[in-house]
DNA sequence: CTTGACTCTGCCCCAAGGGCAGGGTTCATG
DNA sequence: CATGAACCCTGCCCTTGGGGCAGAGTCAAG
């Protein structure tokens, strides 16, 4: 049997983590001296502190820990590896970001990005919202426009592509509001009734829309950052005034569209 | 101007890490109104805001970003770069470190190490300590090597490689104590009187030491657990006790030899 | 018996905010 | 003009994984 300050210096645990571990129920000692509250670990506990160790170093959570350590081996592999699995997503994304900051910072992002403008009638939109996360766009538009076409079925007046806003800012972390909307003749809207609660029927005022085309590629956060920047600065340039959030036009088929084959209008609607 | 909500919808900061920014002193509102304490942001602040949330979303800490935002373009690139350097850095350890845990867990870490027991006589040690982290590992070693050499100059006695002794985790982010020994003869230690008050000497009694020949490639952490690890099952499966913690002993030049040369033995005094 | 080393609990602290309470402001509407 | 809704203010407590310290109790060697 160690006194803690044995156990910590033969598992290079701090003694204050040791008593944290035995709080969250991760480590609790071999005996605790009922008198003086002193703990005494068993020898046997010395390999379950250093695995303990071992995933702190990896940075892993004490929670996770706690779900990990008492897996068998096999599943604890995986649970491992599901978990880093996850960082390596975020640190991607992270070095995505780094390198858009540092090309931008360094002045070379004179990436020019062709800007038009189109006109937009007045038309009726059926939407579906959600808070979702960036992983789960794909899916959600897949499932949501489905739902869409069920909801109008042989509507003749669908016109033009679907797209795509976002409210809030949706990544790894955040989940910010999305809307999917399928354009629809403004009578042909007002006649169909959506036999889902789930959708919503929007009149959207005709308006001026500014877009760039933007290949399968570019449509990924945050490659799409420069593009978004360039849109911006056009707004800027031209004195013209957002009416609302920017929207992606999903002009091709994602699942048949190349890497570099035009996928996406990113568009603003402005005035 | 914008007030904080407004301010708040167009950057995607929270008001409450706006507050917070502005006590750091990162991001100073255009104005305050002294009465109500009511904020109000200028429009060319939402470039400085977005500046700081992109860097926050890689996860760069509030002190960083304050030292970084009013760097010039070309330095705020370099001082990015230099952070996200530290990151991967970190990230390449945990994967190592990962790749480790899972091939353990799986049962396949049978890698099988030659293990071997050797006597070493009773011998005086010239020793210089140091609190020092990871990366500074090498030039600690070589540093102190030069001066442990002129400590002694001429010494005929010198016998045997010089060694570290890792008494506390050594990694990226704690400095645990190390020490480099270099043997000498028992009767010459006695009579050279070390001239750098640094350099200490200290006698080692005879003993056996079990060790394991480890390639330059696997001198690394914690691609050189798995090596611990055989160490310290041996130990068990031989009944011997450890007389102290493992050492490395340098036996070869670590600048001329390759990657898969013979460049260490781990070795711990046994009992 | 004493002394030094060790251990106990409890409290405050870090970063980067989230959430809520209680109270004040602003603006549009009745 | 009054009032309700929306907005804003400060301040406090909470999170993770411990570090550090205070005050008090305990253990073991001399």
């Amino acid at each position: 049997m160690l006194t803690i300050g044995e156990f910590s210096g033969c598992t290079r645990l701090s003694a204050k983590a040791l008593r944290l571990y035995e709080q969250l129920g991760l480590l609790i000692p071999a005996a605790v001296d009922p008198s003086t509250g002193y703990r005494q670990y068993g020898e046997a506990q010395v390999a379950r502190a250093k695995n303990i160790a071992l995933l702190r170093h990896v940075d892993m959570p004490l929670a996770v820990i706690v779900e990990v350590i008492d897996l068998a081996p096999a599943a604890a592999a995986a649970a491992i590896a599901a978990y880093w699995s996850g960082v390596e997503t975020v640190t991607a994304e992270r070095r995505a970001l780094v390198r858009y900051l540092i090309t931008r910072y360094e002045g070379d992002s004179d990436t020019m990005y062709d800007i038009n403008v189109r006109r937009v009638p007045e038309r009726g939109l059926f939407t579906i919202s959600r808070h979702i996360h960036a992983d789960g766009v794909g899916e959600f538009f897949g499932a949501a426009l489905q739902r869409l076409r069920s909801a109008a079925p042989g509507l003749p007046g669908v016109d033009g592509v679907p797209f795509l806003v976002y409210y809030g800012e949706v990544s790894a972390d955040s989940d910010g509001p999305v809307e999917l909307c399928r354009p629809v003749g403004i009578a042909d809207g007002e006649v169909a009734v959506a036999s889902m609660p789930e959708v919503q029927l929007r009149r959207e005022p005709a308006h001026d829309e500014a877009f760039i085309r933007l290949t399968r590629a570019e449509v990924a956060w945050p490659s799409m950052l420069p593009a978004i920047e360039a849109l911006e600065r056009w707004l800027t340039e031209q004195g013209r005034q957002p009416l609302g959030p920017p929207r992606q036009l999903m002009i091709a088929d994602w699942r048949t569209a190349g890497p570099d084959a035009p996928a996406c209008d990113l568009a603003v609607p402005v005035r």
